[in-house]
DNA sequence: GCATTAACATGCC
DNA sequence: GGCATGTTAATGC
């Protein structure tokens, strides 16, 4: 039976398609305590299951959308991984954000256009959520409204903290917070928050942080080192998660002025 | 292809 | 000079 890895779950292809087949339905979804509908009553959730399609599973290295394309939706990821994408003017890739099964992405859309492009790390399940339905069904939906509110802070709130790394971080202490930050996101949807699999690439860790793969990799060994971690190429087992915390505070003297 | 490691280079204090 | 980080090249999985 051909298998896939979801996260750091793992399950048969005929799971995945009868999951597929399955007709839309938030109430039986097993994120529907994270994803948006989480505090609706039961009619407004029957509601808001109306507004939400289930697009086709997105393959490895397919897009969600892309930069410049019309952004007319907020997606809802169900299952596997993506990568935010900026390209810069020079050609550069940038990469701005990844996201998790239970996160929301589509954000990035202004003035009705996409800035970014949203690559998938791993196959990956979203549920698309028109803008225009969602907006219409805010205003109805009073506890609706506050859910996107408050997922829209949390994203404002993680830009202003990813500026504050990329500004004053050590390298070190970028990839505590880095590895950290996954961990928590793990755990706060079902997985394990010491036990995951690295869907990201180092290369694109480093991009994300702003560093060099190379000093990806040095510091993974040092934390192994350390015994703050074991690492076997993308399975990462946190040791000691309360030292890995510890390295997230260490601010570069000389960038801390 | 990706990850790791070593040697060397560079910039900052 | 010491430290942190980047670059390049070699090597292994």
């Amino acid at each position: 039976m051909p298998t896939l890895h979801l996260g750091n779950h793992r399950c048969t292809v005929t799971n995945l398609i009868n999951i597929d087949s399955v007709k839309l339905s938030c109430k039986n979804c097993s994120l529907s305590e994270l994803c948006l509908p989480r505090s609706l009553s039961p009619e407004d959730l029957a509601r808001f299951e109306e507004i939400v399609t289930q697009r086709p599973p997105i393959p490895k290295g397919g897009a969600l959308y892309r930069s410049g394309e019309p952004s007319h939706a907020l997606y809802a990821i169900k299952s596997g991984a993506l990568k935010s994408i900026v390209t810069t003017e020079d050609g550069e890739e940038q990469i701005v954000g990844f996201h998790m099964p239970g996160e929301l992405v589509g954000f990035d859309g202004v003035e009705s256009v996409h800035n970014c492009t949203v690559v998938s790390l791993e196959r990956s399940s979203v549920c698309e959520l028109p803008l225009k339905d969602l907006e219409f069904l805010s205003q109805k939906i009073s506890s609706l409204h506050r859910e996107v509110c408050t997922v829209m802070r949390r994203e404002i709130s993680q830009e202003q903290s990813m500026l504050l790394l990329l500004a004053r971080r050590t390298a070190e202490s970028r990839l505590a917070s880095f590895l950290v930050s996954l961990s928590r996101r793990l755990g706060s949807r079902g997985f394990s928050q010491t036990d995951f699999n690295l869907v990201m690439s180092r290369h694109d860790i480093a991009n994300y942080l702003g560093l060099a793969a190379e000093t990806v990799s040095r510091l993974i060994s040092k934390f192994q080192e350390a015994g703050i971690l074991s690492v076997n190429r993308r399975r990462v087992v946190i040791r000691d998660l309360d030292a890995l915390n510890g390295k997230v505070g260490t601010c570069s003297s000389a960038k801390s002025a």
